[in-house]
DNA sequence: GTCTATAGCATGATAGAC
DNA sequence: GTCTATCATGCTATAGAC
């Protein structure tokens, strides 16, 4: 709705005309200070993360931060904006059968595997995206986050030249969800009750997806 | 582990041999800065939960909330005990159905209904639990919360007569663990998604989870 | 047990030299 | 574009009267 109020202090500075992270040196700056924001994110929590912390972090001087964000929040909402784009990268096991069912296992077992190398990570996307649902103006943001998710799994359930088809788009899309569901839970409850049993709860999501990708492809 | 370390300060107050809260008075104050703080959080979130708003939202002084707690930690653990203490009073919808598969239905459902309508306060006790998970010493709180779901909600599966038989017991226990799960991946892509096709993933949550139920019951 | 007043400090943010 | 120095504010927590 009124989402350009604030969506201009994501990406541009404050200095009218000038726009910091336009040379080289520059742009690998902030993107060291997003780094540095999500490394002391992912150790501390939110509830402890403060601009100085940050630019430690990050090897960068108080000053500079703000030098390249306008306030704390747009960088949040900067490292938010560069774990969605980031995302593609962290999860570049793509299923090689032509077995949708079998597609959606390797799928979940391939996220499951790289949610557990990045524990902390996980809790901080949680974070960010809380936050930015609390943000004024950034709910979009989140909703965002989840859309890239959906698109991006909803793709790989079928192979690349059925995944053309508009029907099995939005099987897929379908699936997807419902993925994204249990490894969001199973991303929780793990956290909190640190105990290996999530194994089991990641079987059951994978026969719970393939059941219901079954379902749909029947009504289909 | 070493968790009596900072348990104390959980219950009792820093001025030895006092114990604030003791009498009527006392405790009804107690009760109501821990209302206030979970008002507080639900409606802006934990990074802008500060003690002054939340004694404004108790309507009391600032002073008195540090005489009923040592400090903001212990009082954001109490509010997350106070979530889990008034569980069994929020979800009182008991199915009454003899059929297990019926009974689960009944529950998720029952669980969603309630989530939708409190939907701030679902948010603050996922960042109530991030935040004692990321509190050195108050880790097993956010075990002992799970815990309290996963017995609470594991009853209920079956007739409270077939609930005292062992297997079914686990089995209860394995399918409300697969329930949270999906309730609570329900919650933040619901929440953060803003869409009303969550009643889609309730649905097949519920399919899911019979299934699941089934195959316990199968191999057991 | 609750109040007013305030200490003591960390925070986000800016000014201005280089 | 990065630095040092500093401001103004709001924070948690305490002191002490009532």
């Amino acid at each position: 709705m009124n989402e350009p109020r604030r969506s201009s202090s994501l990406h541009g500075g404050p200095h009218p005309g000038k726009t910091p992270g336009a040379t080289r040196k520059g742009s690998e700056t902030r993107a060291r200070i997003i780094k540095g924001a999500l490394e002391a994110l992912e150790n501390g929590g939110m509830e402890a993360l403060t601009t100085r912390k940050i630019a430690a972090s990050a090897g960068v001087r108080l000053a500079t931060l703000h030098y390249y964000f306008d306030n704390k929040e747009s960088l949040l909402l900067a490292v938010l904006e560069d774990l969605i784009a980031d995302m593609d990268l962290a999860y570049r096991e793509i299923p090689h059968s032509s077995n949708p069912e079998e597609r959606v296992a390797a799928l979940i077992r391939s996220m499951w595997r790289y949610v557990q190398r990045t524990r902390n990570k996980q809790i901080a996307q949680i974070e960010l995206t809380i936050y930015a649902l609390r943000t004024q103006g950034a709910e979009w943001l989140a909703a965002r986050q989840y859309n890239a998710y959906i698109d991006f799994y909803g793709r790989l359930v079928f192979s690349p030249d059925e995944a053309e088809n508009a029907e099995k788009s939005r099987i897929g899309r379908a699936v997807a969800r419902q993925m994204l569901i249990g490894i969001d839970g199973l991303i929780l409850q793990n956290y909190a009750l640190r105990d290996d049993a999530a194994s089991e709860g990641v079987e059951a999501l994978i026969l719970a997806t393939q059941v219901y990708l079954r379902r749909l492809l029947a009504n289909s």
